[in-house]
DNA sequence: ATCGTTGTTGATAGCGCTACCATAAGCCGG
DNA sequence: CCGGCTTATGGTAGCGCTATCAACAACGAT
């Protein structure tokens, strides 16, 4: 009867939180979103009403009122399928939750040159902010070309996090010197390393986390066997068989991702080694080719999701502080990772063995 | 000097357009929106001034004026990772042009009351319509849930499209006749077939159409080594063993996705056999899998990005029609497969060879 | 008592767009 | 030449929210 509403959605609006709360809705807004000046008690009566009323805010509407940042880009270029889902997964809910959109393009050329112009078309369109998960938040040309656009960044575990910029990452060195104790810790003496692609820095990172445990162990880094490959699973295929065809062929292969410690696998069969009582075989970043080979692998676990929604909150912060003018200092937040053991190690054999025959195997898989 | 406008962010909106094109900001909205009723000579001048303008609409403004859907619901189970994120990029993209926002939520459990749970815990959130893409398209208690609610589903690649419900799909049965034409036309007249989870009317269609081209080559279905599987790669593997286990093993194998091929492979690898000089495998779907594995699939392609657009434009349409109160009549498109011929499949070792040219083909057209 | 100064709240005016009328123009048969 | 109809266009009023600023306490410091 107050409003003769033109057209009357039942939704709940912030009015009604107010009316229910006692105060205007200009006070509920605040509230929303964190205002100060804002007295404990009304604060907690507001809350209240909301609860009662199951309020959710329109996104909408906010965004419209506020004139906020409503198209985000994001980048990618195809690291593994597996770990772009989750990454979207994670990048989505975060962007639903801000109401903003995701602005998602592939730049697949390794080329500087198309690089450039990829970014270049990309970012005049409309978004506001770019997200750069891997491989391509090591990538030079990109970084410069937004740069000098001027669209805000956030890189998403990149190697060499810049002073001023954005940049969300797990300790990858901590969590390669990790899961190299662990193999210490079983009894392997003997481990084959596959690095990961020389151009992204997580690469080094991880290289130099497997050297400090072998050191804290009394090893000799220099005489560990290293390979090196791409990330890839055609590469981790080569650096395998190298390792295995080394003439003192390692108990355990810590591949720097979990595409190549499945190629590891693969070779180990081919070759008819069993996985993990001839060979143990770990990896790293925990994407769902993990527990889709046999046997599953044992892998440090990457909150990928997670990083992905802190990357965009990181972004839509600084923007909002661009907006309002204050200083906009470079962030960067670290999460946690997590060693995760599954089928794939075990304790060396006791004898170490001649060599084997590739021949048939015998066992059927499960 | 005209409007002191609070806020003046440099965007163009309607306003300029109107002014622009001579016309008022309520036939520029209509003609955006191809709305009846609009002169020719009208459209065309809107439409160029929206040229000229490089003017693009608002989307929080809109969907908050036109209080249209904003929140579409995206159930998902652990489909292969490769799958989740093509379709995942697909409907996002339709997402931003549409100026909704998708809900996404996994649903890994087997269990009907479970599923039915999580359905009801995510459909009462605020979610106005529901995309189900494989596997989760075929499963009964989850359509059931979502229809006694009363929310709109659009069901991707589901085997049985219900007369008045909206489905986007491939023709799963003629893209498995075409795979096995090629094998049989580069000779192969031993073909192991694995097949797809029982529970996916897909697997069905994909058995019928390897058995329509068997028949079409004058061969007998019921003799063709069939082997059970259920979609993922551990179920590959032990399909592929019983196959090659057989007294008189195949020479090509054709499985009903992509993961299972992959596992295929290792298999063949393991036993030593050379791909494709002594083992054919073939694949379906073309997820990044297919490319992965050494050597690459041949597989057959489902534009799955294409799909998740195709089921978020046919549900909003759907929506509006419902709101506008006309009829909601069920929708089917499909749409168009293709075969992908990559390193795994070539024509079959010498030993049983004779017979070459295929008996009569002549009924293989189209 | 007077003047800031800080903290807390509300009234108002839009954000860019579209639903809903009102209006005006064209066309017909009577 | 008037109603009654259809078709094309514009004016107005919001959609639900927030930026801005004014208002009004409460509190020392002057």
């Amino acid at each position: 009867m107050s409003k003769p509403s033109r057209r009357s959605r039942g939704t709940i609006t912030i009015e009604d939180v107010a009316r229910a709360a006692g105060v205007s809705a200009m006070t509920v807004s605040r509230v929303i979103n964190g205002g100060k000046n804002v007295r404990e008690t009304t604060r907690r009566s507001v809350l209240d009403a909301v609860e009662k009323l199951n309020y959710s805010p329109n996104t909408a509407a906010r965004s419209l009122a506020a004139g906020e940042a409503t198209h985000i880009g994001l980048l990618y270029a195809n690291p593994s399928a597996a770990y772009l889902s989750q990454f979207l997964i994670g990048a989505l809910e975060a962007a639903r939750r801000a109401g903003c959109h995701l602005v998602i393009e592939s730049c697949t050329s390794e080329d500087p040159d198309e690089q450039a112009e990829a970014t270049r078309r990309f970012a005049t369109s409309d978004v506001e902010g770019v997200i750069l998960p891997p491989p391509l938040s090591d990538s030079v040309p990109i970084m410069a070309e937004l740069q000098s656009i001027g669209i805000p960044v956030v890189t998403v575990a990149m190697g060499i996090p810049q002073p001023d910029g954005l940049n969300v990452r797990i300790d990858d060195r901590e969590a390669a010197a990790e899961m190299t104790r662990y193999l210490l810790s079983l009894g392997h003496r003997n481990i084959g390393f596959i690095k990961g692609h020389p151009n992204h820095i997580a690469s080094h990172d991880r290289t130099r986390g497997f050297f400090d445990a072998l050191e804290e162990f009394g090893l000799d880094p220099d005489a560990a066997p290293v390979e090196q490959g791409y990330f890839t699973y055609r590469s981790g295929l080569s650096a395998s068989e190298r390792l295995l065809s080394r003439p003192n062929p390692p108990t355990a292969i810590f591949a720097s991702n979990d595409d190549m410690a499945a190629a590891a696998i693969s070779v180990a069969h081919r070759r008819g080694l069993h996985v993990p009582a001839e060979l143990s075989i770990v990896g790293f970043d925990d994407t769902s080719l993990a527990t889709t080979v046999w046997p599953e692998l044992t892998t440090v676990k990457q909150p990928i999701a997670a990083m992905a929604e802190a990357a965009l909150e990181l972004l839509l912060t600084d923007l909002r502080s661009r907006r309002s003018g204050s200083e906009h200092k470079g962030n960067v937040r670290a999460l946690e990772h997590a060693l995760i053991v599954r089928e794939s190690s075990g304790p060396p054999a006791r004898a170490p063995k001649r060599a084997r025959v590739p021949a048939r195997a015998s066992k059927a898989g499960a």
